[in-house]
DNA sequence: AAGTTTGTTTGATCTGAATCAAAGACCAGA
DNA sequence: TCTGGTCTTTGATTCAGATCAAACAAACTT
């Protein structure tokens, strides 16, 4: 168990990134990290390709958000994960990605490149651990997230996701706990339709209620402010601590 | 990378049982899992503690399914994972369990002292990355389910989830493709429906649709046989290889 | 400044699944 | 063989959210 301490190879950005991939690496394996690290940022709507002949590459987010998708033939579609900043893309270890990938708004990515990933995975355990752990958080969200999918009713869903994006948001800029919340969401409302398994006009129906329950405050479409995370939380249903992403 | 090769110390009752656990393991490593390996039993209905002072364990499913639970203040239930023999039980390196882990039918587990299975997970790196896969394919029959969840009508519900279990049966004893599937469904209604995210008047009534339709036959209220596993995969909407737990 | 595109809101109506209610079926145990 | 319990089916009704439809708002053209 290596403590943290701060190193000349954290992301320039933001300070964590590199730590968001594994916080236990030393200067030393951070810096070969860093030799196989490269930037890329892709508009809203790209879709993100992981693999490809030279340029497969596993990833973090810095900015943006970008989504796992599935689709059935006839065009109904069910976002599988929303991947905030410095949530990790791609299988180490593993051949194809099963799901679109997409940006959905614009989103940069701190990636590495695959091979030389997984070379240094196999000879680096806590990387694979580390791994591991990340996994294990994403079967986590997935899992509180299909409780969300079969049993909440939509204005619990739509609750369930800003509780879950607002908390983000918090902790990112470090807002202390009781204190308003104020973000741009970073989703259209078609695309929070298709992660709550709703219709966007539902969608856009049940935003208007929060609003006018005071629950939310809009200002324009996007920027969303919560007077009150705790009164948030109640409407998602869930327990005081709970939240897929926290 | 070890070839598979039979050993001494595969588990008695199916041959494969530790090489669920890992495939990659030689007989020296097999005989140490051997050595903190026990069996245990569980009634249906009965919880699974998978911790406690002294019988922490992780463990694999050797006959029966069990199933992990998510449960809103309410009451209201979500099933967020079916283990079916072969699967995967407890998480090694990670306290507690957030989810209720219970026998739906009676189950037998193979079980690891966690301990000594942590341990040995350190000086094993293959243990860790085939956990890592168990782990992975785990997170991708999550979110093949979310898109059954949030976007299928309760007839294709019915239809997948028959047909994961349908598949998972003709696995196990080699059933040749398109003959005739048989198998006993081990759910209850009420527990399909906290699957599926219905209620269980509304699984009944698919299930007779279905019974009526063809595309399934029932003997007693358990006992089912598909004639044509490719009209019921195509019943659930999905493309011809689909199919969460395959 | 008018016209187009893209995203959003709101209204009217319809429908699939939930809810409420009752009756069968299949047991284990006396 | 009856009897109480658990599980399942079926029917009638209701309702949350889908669908269909139209208008609105902001951002880009040119």
């Amino acid at each position: 168990m290596v403590a943290y301490k701060k190193s000349s190879v954290a992301c320039s950005e933001c300070q964590i990134r590199n730590r968001a991939v594994c916080s236990q690496c030393d200067d030393d394996e951070l810096s070969k990290l860093e030799k196989i690290k490269f930037y890329r940022t892709y508009p809203a709507g790209q879709t993100i390709a992981l693999t490809g002949q030279d340029m497969d590459f596993v990833a973090s987010v810095v900015t943006g958000v970008a989504s796992l998708t599935q689709t059935m033939e006839d065009g109904r579609t069910q976002i599988v994960g929303l991947m905030l900043p410095s949530d990790f893309l791609g299988r180490p270890g593993r051949q194809g990605v099963m799901y679109d990938v997409a940006a959905t708004t614009e989103v940069t990515l701190c990636c590495f490149h695959r091979k030389p990933f997984e070379e240094l995975m196999v000879t680096t355990p806590h990387l694979i651990q580390r791994l591991l752990e990340i996994t294990l958080d994403e079967l986590d969200a997935a899992r509180e997230w299909m409780l969300v999918l079969g049993r909440k009713t939509a204005r619990e869903k739509i609750a369930s996701l800003l509780s879950i994006i607002a908390r983000r948001y918090a902790k990112l800029h470090k807002t202390p706990p009781n204190k308003a919340v104020d973000f741009d969401l970073p989703l259209t409302r078609d695309a929070m339709s298709d992660y709550l398994g709703l219709t966007l006009e539902t969608v856009s129906r049940q935003m208007s209620a929060l609003k006018k329950d005071g629950i939310i405050e809009l200002e324009g479409k996007r920027h969303i402010r919560v007077p009150d995370m705790e009164r948030l939380i109640a409407e998602a249903g869930d327990d005081a601590d709970g939240g897929v992403l926290s």
